[in-house]
DNA sequence: TTTGGAAAATAAACACTGTTCAGTATATTT
DNA sequence: AAATATACTGAACAGTGTTTATTTTCCAAA
């Protein structure tokens, strides 16, 4: 109960080392996620890669569920990251394009991080009930902003910034869901090649119809 | 080898009970879904619910993705039957409006059976990746023929049936399964009250936007 | 420099999971 | 009644997330 802590260096080496061991236990994840999928990312898998016991990755995550949480903002900040790239144009409506084009891109170069951002239940239950889950913001504010300076420019026939945010949004992350579980090849006959080219040209339809 | 089976009744009656049994473990796995949720349903809590052990599942089923195949089966005659009900308009652009209805409604009424249906990865592995997964089918065919007709009477602003039809679905199950899976209440600020009507809204005005 | 105590790591266990297999009980045929 | 085929199950295997008691490592005071 006594404070017998003196040497600040030391305990800021220690938390400078937690904080290490978190980067490690993460970038294994997240690099096995890309690799070998989501269904081999255990506990004990990520353990055996950094040659530390089970055990220890609960001294620096409460939970699987607050780890995922953790890859899931790493995602997160690769796709952000791809949009700071991809999107540039002038034009706010092109931006928007740019933007669809963008989420289509990651969703195809990365169908793991896709899922775990977007589809799988896991991360989320890190999130308690009345807190914000912020991992999904930058990118959602990204599209919200453009949306409602493409709404305020009038390029677009949205009223509400809000709908035709999480319409857009909805609109992309269908195709992708559907066609990352296995759903749309299966049942409408298109082949597996020639899927990338109706979601792209559904998307470039769909755009065309929001335009005001 | 050699034949051994005589009396005809005895196997009849042997398959008949064979087809009730699987007819129980399916009931029992689909109440178990809806009651308590895809987490809750393991093989051995089936087979404690219908009294008998885990290993006798097994002599019925392959394996548990070809049990789900199964349940999956059960909900898609469930939202076929919906919507034989809700689609009954003379007019096929409405029927339209009200197969998009009776859809949304099924996600509202059965989450746990749209998340077998649409979401969830196992009971696709069950169909082998030459085979056709047929479940979806009826469903699907639903929306296309309609699409289709729409098409054909200048309708709908759609070139291509299975475009239109793909994208009307993804329109609707990217609302749906972002919802359900947490991630769009958390991230747009719309209260989880609010959400309902949000998509309701947004559908509406999709369904406005593709109106020839 | 040795000792006492805190901090970090782990082995082992717990309660699950899907699945398999040897052995038992039941039903049918010979 | 004996032999055989069918139906069923207990126990085990290999895996999962997680917890706990124990050991090892490390640092500070005596």
């Amino acid at each position: 109960m006594h404070c017998k802590q003196f040497n600040v260096g030391i305990i800021e080496r220690k938390e400078r080392e937690k904080a290490e061991m978190r980067r490690r236990i993460v970038d294994v994840a997240i690099k096995m996620f890309v690799e070998d999928g989501y269904e081999k990312v255990s506990i004990r898998n990520i353990a055996d890669k950094i040659e530390y016991s089970p055990a220890t990755i609960y001294l620096y995550y409460k939970d699987k569920d607050q780890l995922l949480y953790d890859v899931q903002t790493e995602a997160f900040a690769t796709l952000a990251t791809e949009f700071l790239q991809k999107v540039n144009s002038r034009d706010p409506f092109k931006r928007l394009e740019q933007l669809a084009h963008a989420y289509l891109e990651f969703s195809r170069n990365h169908p793991e991080l896709y899922d775990l951002m977007f589809i799988i239940k896991a991360p989320m239950n890190a999130v308690m009930d009345e807190e914000k889950w912020k991992n999904g913001d930058p990118a959602y504010d990204a599209l919200y902003n453009l949306m409602q300076e493409c709404i305020d420019k009038k390029l677009v026939k949205f009223k509400n910034a809000t709908v035709g945010t999480l319409s857009v949004w909805s609109f992309a992350h269908g195709f992708i869901s559907l066609n990352l579980r296995g759903r749309c090849v299966k049942v409408s006959g298109v082949s597996d090649e020639d899927m990338p080219a109706v979601m792209d040209e559904a998307i470039k339809e769909y755009l065309r119809m929001i335009k005001a």
